[in-house]
DNA sequence: TTTGACCTGTGAGTTGGTCACAGGTTTTAG
DNA sequence: CTAAAACCTGTGACCAACTCACAGGTCAAA
């Protein structure tokens, strides 16, 4: 296969094949006569692959980690249950300090909505954010080591 | 003020004054003797409102934007009412795509419970993610214009 | 006077691709 | 058979919002 076809079968852009092959992630062949690049049913199951790890959460170093082990006939399964529980974890915190802007938000417009448009003054550029209040950066502190 | 002091004011990192600067964000005199940047209490004012617009999720362009809109003697609120309903829809989407992807992941966990590991066999790199199902590779498509 | 802390500008690195460019090859149509 | 379209190649820039490193200049305190 050439590197549109096999975009094609996995349903992405030639681009991000010749990426994932720069990366190594995949291995093709070269054609001796022209030089092309030759993909073939394994590189096919391994673009595969990494698509679906990809939504999944993992990063491109995690899933040429896991190709490799796979590639050692090694299971990569426990590495996978592994950094597949910190994904998960990290996603939950990405949803809760989602949650927390969006409390945020909510609040602040529904405090705008009393509040009139200024012009500014020299002193305030927009009171709409300027007298917004940030939990966060009022009393958070201690990165303590 | 010069760099680390308005940094420190602000609670930022003083490169992060620094690309606030050749943004255009900041406009700091110069000192002629010795050609460092001098801050004033109105540029402490905007990269304040920066940071706190950063963390209602504008961006940088949006800020200037803003900044330049008040330098005219515009009010920015208009706008910045807009971008903000705008940013607030974005992340309500962000969240939601968030919680699918965990709901996935906490039904994928959960499969993965009765799957042993399997080695690698030439045919399959690891089932648990092999056989995670994707529901929007199966029956997406159509990104007809 | 000599450290050490600060300043300057520039450029690279981060992540995961995407796009542009210039030149070579292959396929398709006329 | 030939010409154009579609594909291939490698290299390098670009996105966001910083952060860090480097080399050389400035300034304060000991």
């Amino acid at each position: 296969m050439k590197v549109k076809e096999i975009a094609t079968a996995a349903g992405v852009n030639p681009d991000t094949v010749r990426f994932y092959t720069r990366e190594g992630l995949l291995r093709p062949t070269r054609n001796p006569d022209n030089n092309y690049q030759q993909y073939d049913a394994e590189d096919l199951r391994r673009l595969r692959f990494a698509r679906k790890a990809r939504q999944l959460g993992f990063s491109l170093p995690e899933i040429r980690q896991i190709l490799e082990q796979a590639d050692d006939h090694h299971s990569p399964c426990p590495m996978v249950r592994d950094v597949f529980q910190q994904r998960l974890a990290e996603v939950e915190r990405e949803i809760s300090e989602l949650q927390k802007l969006r409390a945020r938000m909510v609040s602040a417009l529904s405090t705008w909505q009393e509040m009139p448009d200024g012009t500014p003054d020299g002193h305030t550029i927009c009171r709409l954010i300027e007298h917004w209040d940030d939990p966060s950066s009022s009393s958070c502190c201690c990165e303590e080591s």
